[in-house]
DNA sequence: AAGTGGTCTAGACCACTTA
DNA sequence: AAGTGGTCTAGACCACTTA
């Protein structure tokens, strides 16, 4: 039997303090995901309110998806959100470790490209500046994923080439450097591997890849790395979670 | 003046009818971004309905950002968000006109499939409901841009097999019949253009599309629609926009 | 002081699901 | 047929903002 009960003389709107008592039930497992909760009837005869004020606190909880409500049938407990992750700027690394993958990299080509060059723009290199190109396969478990190729402004890319290129998460490298990444945009598209793609990941040649390009801007919105990433579709898939 | 009224013999919720008057008057700029609208007593009034239907009305477009609240001083319109409109769910038509280009459909196929179908797990489908598949190409400025294939369940579908499948867009038909979309997960991938598919959007066969499977919730997180649409990716990129 | 939205009650009838 | 959540009404008192 529950003993926590409802505080008239609080500050907090019962419907809040209501919300915060199914919050917990929920949490902890009282209330079990798959599972009816008690009805609205049982829950103001329980709680001494109104059905207004229990409807409130239950519509809390299902706009952020505890709950679940099915008029005729009752209200269920949600199965906790696998993901949410989603929409989250990380790097290969850390999106392979969210999967319980061990990621690794192999080195490919690495190079100081003068400030003519075309991502120049991208980057907003100045002219006597120049740009860091790094060029990796990328594998989860042992296995080729993808091939990724980033290009950094020499100030960025310096601390990069410091490290073990072929063991490293940049971007958490970065953040020790005091390189406060923001946000980044993304351009995703559908592309044929070239001779040396299908060579690197060990596909057929003209299959299918996704490739991603995206720029990533720091803390003052300033560019810091133009990535072109090429992931092995059958291996990988991209996943996007829409709000209307 | 206003003439549009609410009508009680309509299966539509009365809030939902005044959610779509107010809908209404902030796209068409009878409410003005950054002005109070009229009070809920004056909206009580006006509509002859009660508080909570003037509320809940409220409610929705404070929720889908149209409109905010300030205890004291009144309800007013929000600015229109300048972009943002990246990792929102709009369907194809929605996202053409953004780019101001001419969205169309071309019909290829109507179907009703049995529950025992593989998307009906999906679309969590009852075993005596049923599937109502539409599979169109989605032109922008009378090129084909997508092949669309979409499953709704029949309660759902059956709003849209009412239109003229060569000309809609299918979440605005389906707003207007009261179904509140919520959010979707998509996952994205490259697939190698089928015979089908090469004759259809006029590519070549083992061509690189990028397709994009989607399973969208209303606002009960029942799902209402899964699509996958298969876009020719020399025409088409898809965008994502991503915060650390 | 007057007017706004915030919270809350008590009640009614309905559509939908399940037994 | 009984029970669920969905919709709706009419009313009350409150905290907060503005004049």
């Amino acid at each position: 039997m529950e003993t926590r009960k409802l505080d008239d003389s609080l500050p907090i709107p019962l419907y809040h303090q209501l919300y915060e008592i199914f919050f917990d039930k929920i949490e902890k497992g009282v209330w079990v995901p798959g599972c009816i909760i008690p009805t609205e009837s049982e829950l103001i005869e329980y709680y001494q309110v109104s059905r207004t004020t229990v409807r409130e606190a239950i519509n809390l909880l299902v706009q952020s998806g505890y709950l679940e409500k099915k008029q005729g049938r009752g209200t269920m407990v949600c199965k906790p959100r696998l993901v949410e992750n989603l929409n989250k700027l990380t790097g290969f690394a850390e999106e392979m470790e969210r999967k319980e993958l061990v990621p690794s990299a192999k080195l490919v080509h690495v190079d100081e490209l003068p400030a003519n060059h075309p991502v120049a723009e991208k980057l907003k290199i100045s002219l006597e500046d120049s740009i860091i190109l790094i060029k990796r396969v990328r594998l989860a478990d042992g296995e080729p994923i993808a091939i990724e190729t980033s290009y950094w402004p020499k100030s960025i890319g310096e601390h990069l080439l410091k490290e073990d290129l072929e063991s490293v998460a940049f971007y958490k490298i970065l953040e020790q450097h005091g390189v406060q990444l923001l946000e980044a945009d993304e351009e995703i598209s559908a592309v044929a591997a070239t001779k040396e793609d299908s060579f690197l990941l060990g596909v057929k040649e003209q299959e299918p890849l996704l490739q991603m390009e995206r720029l990533t801007l720091d803390n003052n919105r300033n560019p810091i790395e133009f990535a072109r990433t090429k992931y092995r579709s059958n291996r990988y898939t991209y996943h996007v979670h829409l709000k209307r």
